[in-house]
DNA sequence: TCTCAGGGGCGAT
DNA sequence: ATCGCCCCTGAG
């Protein structure tokens, strides 16, 4: 295993929380591990918070560090964020609850994908219906003497069978994936997405049918790594009307810029504080 | 056994 | 701009 210095990471809360699904934990080895779609990935937290190294490796290519830098955004500047969005007593409790939660950069498809299985649907059944996809549509492959099914490639999904990914209890969604998928191939969506801006990948992304609002500043955050963005689902309106007195009845887009506004450039990251916080809170 | 909501969005009014 | 509906699962 390789390995690297790292301050204030929480993988649990990272890799476990709302915005991966694609992760589990192995108590008897405190190993995560994570597949996406042509890597397995292996991540293990050593030492005190404060001073604590990561060992990692990747697989099949091996000791991709520029993936790993990349996905868990080590360049990103975490005490100068923390500073800004600490306006508040709600988020103050939030980082106090969950200290170093991060956001991640992930596959742009994939993140896709995995958000359209999202609508009106729970994380526990998000990552049970992810793992069923893998299984059936996913390439096969051992790390340590363990089966791992990779993440679907997006022509398997376009290409499957509409009664085979109803199997996958994805129910209707099913046809917005399949739907998505070749949308995806038939724009290269991917490679003109990047270096645009927010307005401009958030309207083509809406584009695509079964994904609306919420999904797409889903994307917008945790593939592409829009930093002011927070994607308001029930949790998140939630957070809004409670802890800050927004009108229930405001549309999304204009809680989204009050969002945006308060946290200054850095609202996806209080967001994902303020949802793990009320959503674990009875 | 039954109800209800879940990291929503679509299509008909 | 509102509203019923979607497919299924786990919690209570």
């Amino acid at each position: 295993m390789n390995k690297l210095i790292l301050e204030d990471y929480d993988l649990n809360m990272t890799l476990l929380g709302g915005q991966a699904f694609c992760f589990d934990y192995d108590e008897k080895e405190n190993t995560y591990y994570g597949v996406t779609r042509d890597k397995v990935i292996k991540l293990k937290l050593v030492g005190s918070t404060r001073e604590s190294v990561l060992h990692w490796q990747t697989y099949p290519k091996k000791n991709d560090i520029d993936f790993i830098k990349r996905y868990l955004r080590l360049d990103s500047d975490y005490n100068k964020i923390l500073k800004k969005i600490k306006k508040d007593e709600h988020v103050k409790k939030a980082i106090k609850k969950y200290p170093n939660l991060r956001l991640l950069k992930q596959d742009f498809e994939e993140t896709l994908l995995s958000f359209l299985i999202s609508s009106n649907n729970n994380i526990k059944s998000i990552r049970k219906i992810i793992r069923e996809m893998n299984k059936r549509f996913g390439k096969k492959i051992k790390v340590d003497g363990k089966e791992f099914y990779l993440f679907p490639e997006t022509e398997a999904i376009a290409n499957a069978k509409l009664e085979d990914l109803l199997e996958c209890k994805l129910g209707f969604r099913a046809k917005f994936i399949k739907g998505a998928a070749n949308h995806l191939l038939k724009t290269n969506l991917h490679k003109k997405i990047i270096n645009i801006s927010e307005d401009n990948a958030r309207s083509s992304l809406l584009q695509i049918n079964g994904v609306g609002e919420k999904i797409a500043d889903c994307v917008l955050v945790f593939s592409l790594s829009f930093d002011n963005v927070t994607p308001l689902d029930v949790w998140g309106k939630r957070f809004l009307v409670q802890f800050y007195k927004l009108n229930p009845k405001m549309k999304y887009a204009d809680m989204r810029k009050w969002t945006g506004n308060y946290f200054e450039g850095y609202s996806a990251w209080a967001g994902q504080f303020l949802f793990e916080y009320i959503r674990h809170t009875d």
